[in-house]
DNA sequence: AACTAAGGCTAGACAAGACTAACTTTTTAT
DNA sequence: ATAAAAAGTTAGTCTTGTCTAGCCTTAGTT
């Protein structure tokens, strides 16, 4: 049950490629993270035995419905701080990272909080 | 030059400290961060060797001027990012332990954007 | 003087998560 | 049909940062 910001990025990094290709592939997220085929190759052994991904034998990769739902609970995050800083005036990139970085350790309680000061400010602006 | 989470935890530990106790010992942030004073030890190793930090024979802790600035950066992230939090109605707990995260992984560049957000937004309200 | 407690140190273990290297298997191209 | 490329796996290495265990030194107490 327990989940990592290791994990949490392989999770939202199949979410996200889930939509742009037919496909997931072990070499695909390799590709999309920077990290070598080894290193997502034993993190997919890992996700694999916490239920959170399956692989069929072609080596398509898909989420359970544990996985499912922690990837877009990341990726929600990851979107909500990433507009939010841009609309700052942050530089894209940086906002992304940033994004990437925070969406994995703010509480859900201060995410709740945040998300409704935001949707707040945003109808009052 | 370049510093890690743990090692800013650390120097935020140690400017939190200096201004509770005269001295400030690698006991004390021990006890203050719930590791082992083993753990602490080689730690402080580390902060000596990258000039964040100088010790006395006495064992007593000080700050370097590097290390200071380093220390107050993370410590103005960590006092605005609590007080965002807990005027949105967070729990202190865990407004703490959100920006304890927070403060590590956001860039220059954002957390500036975020407190000229805050700054104009406090004004205004 | 001797015992104990406190503080600090080193050494060795462990987990996570990346890496390289080397192997297999399958697909593609000549 | 053969060679090369692409994909995946495993084994072993490295770093970071914690831990336990054990040792040393100093200080305080009786």
């Amino acid at each position: 049950m327990k989940s990592n910001e290791s994990s949490e990025d392989y999770l939202e990094t199949i979410l996200l490629l889930s939509q742009k290709l037919p496909v997931v592939r072990s070499v695909d997220i390799a590709n999309e993270l920077g990290f070598k085929k080894s290193s997502v190759s034993v993190a997919m052994k890992k996700l694999r035995e916490s239920n959170h991904i399956t692989v069929t034998d072609a080596g398509f990769i898909y989420l359970t419905d544990a996985g499912k739902e922690l990837a877009e609970k990341v990726y929600e995050r990851h979107h909500v701080f990433t507009a939010f800083l841009t609309s700052l005036g942050v530089d894209a990139d940086v906002a992304e990272n940033d994004a990437c970085r925070i969406e994995h350790v703010i509480s859900e309680e201060s995410f709740r909080a945040f998300q409704r000061y935001i949707e707040k400010h945003e109808k009052t602006s």
